[in-house]
DNA sequence: AGTTTACTTTCCAAAGC
DNA sequence: GCTTTAAAAAGTAAACT
């Protein structure tokens, strides 16, 4: 009986620490990434449910930490790529996505795909570039997304290509390569959006 | 229109089989050509068939899984090598064991382009996956018939989990019905 | 700048770790 | 869970020319 109890407590210390150490994580992890202190709480919120369902069994704590992360960016409009998550987690890109998807899944968090605009003011504002330039580049991928160049593209080389071509357009012109380092994707990726949307925006 | 049903291809066929006996996959190894078997890696043992092209997995309880085949018959005549083949080693093998098919993928046409975006909130969130960060394919899981599909921008598809290849038919239909229904096939 | 190769996703069976 | 096998879809990445 006692042995019982002590088992208990001992599982539920443990339980506790990790818990501390998953929350210390996120927070660790947005400080990096300077996401603002509510987006945290929702991500702690997120774990907070996730451990209650039990699905964390099999997982890693990191993992689903990063996860939630990642989840609670979107959910507050403020996204950061699983590129830009990655890099401050000690869990890889692949493992995160995966994660996320399962939790989101289970957890119904009925996520809707992320709008390229939601990135364009922060990788605007990481690459100097004026508000003329961030609207141009706004008014890209909404007449590009209506003509139906998105299904199927990654959201910030879609982005990062709208920006580009608008940075042109606004004669404050920024190399492929200073974007593609701001957007965590490859000059070729920019270029390939790029030809589709100058082409659909009879440029 | 061209019907959509009439654009599928059936890609890959993963069937399952038995000869009942238990092999020493060691010596089948060394006497049989073209033969890749690396135990510490996995217990399988790999034979590829060149005509129909197919690849089957051979293990030691005798029972073997042959995948890569483009049509049901193709499945057959390619295990029928594979007995053969064993049969010339000295091993026992019955007429026509019986062969399961496990998977069928077949890919087709819907012909038009397809919002994605669109798609994925119509059909409501709880069915479908789409992750364009990871992977350009929305995933749709039905019911009935029980298979998943792979939706894309270009409105070809992909369908996968079936075993008879009515299924992937029956998948067509109720995609496209569901699609035109909620006004996203146009 | 553009090409090639390789990897991402879905499915399934097998035996063993 | 993982390992291996096959195949399609289309996007992206890494490594070259």
């Amino acid at each position: 009986r006692l042995r019982k109890w002590q088992e208990r407590i001992r599982t539920k210390d443990a339980g506790e620490r990790n818990l501390q150490f998953a929350l210390s994580e996120i927070d660790r992890m947005a400080s990096s990434l300077g996401i603002p202190r509510s987006v945290r709480e929702v991500a702690c919120v997120i774990y907070r449910r996730a451990l209650d369902e039990d699905l964390i069994r099999g997982r890693s704590i990191e993992g689903v930490a990063t996860s939630t992360l990642y989840a609670a960016c979107r959910m507050e409009g403020i996204p950061r790529s699983l590129e830009e998550v990655a890099a401050v987690s000690r869990v890889e890109r692949k493992e995160i996505g995966r994660t996320y998807r399962y939790v989101a899944q289970e957890l119904s968090l009925e996520m809707e795909p992320v709008d390229p605009k939601q990135y364009t003011p922060r990788f605007c504002s990481e690459l100097d570039l004026s508000e003329e330039v961030q609207a141009k580049a706004t008014e890209i991928i909404d007449t590009t997304t209506e003509k139906g160049l998105l299904s199927g593209k990654s959201p910030t080389g879609y982005a990062a290509a709208a920006i580009y071509a608008a940075s042109l357009l606004c004669n404050e012109k920024k190399t492929q390569r200073e974007i593609a380092e701001v957007a965590q994707v490859t000059e070729v990726t920019i270029r390939n959006r790029y030809q589709e949307q100058i082409e659909a925006m009879g440029i | 229109m061209t019907d959509p049903k009439d654009t599928i291809n059936i890609e890959n066929v993963v069937a399952s089989t038995g000869i009942g006996q238990e092999l020493d996959l060691q010596s089948v190894a060394m006497d049989l050509e073209g033969a890749d078997y690396d135990p510490e890696q996995f217990p399988g043992l790999v034979y590829r068939t060149q005509n129909p092209k197919s690849a089957a997995l051979i293990f030691r309880s005798g029972k073997i899984v042959c995948t890569g085949a483009k049509s049901t018959d193709d499945v057959h005549e390619s295990l029928r090598i594979v007995f053969d083949k064993l049969r010339e080693l000295q091993i026992q093998v019955n007429e026509d064991p019986e062969i399961v098919v496990q998977n069928i993928v077949t890919s087709a046409d819907l012909g038009r382009n397809l919002n994605l975006n669109a798609i994925a909130i119509g059909l409501g969130l709880e069915n479908i996956e789409y992750e364009p960060e990871q992977f350009p394919g929305l995933v749709y899981r039905l019911d009935e018939p029980e298979v998943v599909a792979l939706l894309f921008g270009s409105g070809k598809l992909v369908i996968t989990g079936g075993k008879k290849p009515k299924d992937a038919e029956h998948a067509v239909d109720k995609i496209v019905s569901r699609l035109e229904d909620l006004g996203l096939l146009e």
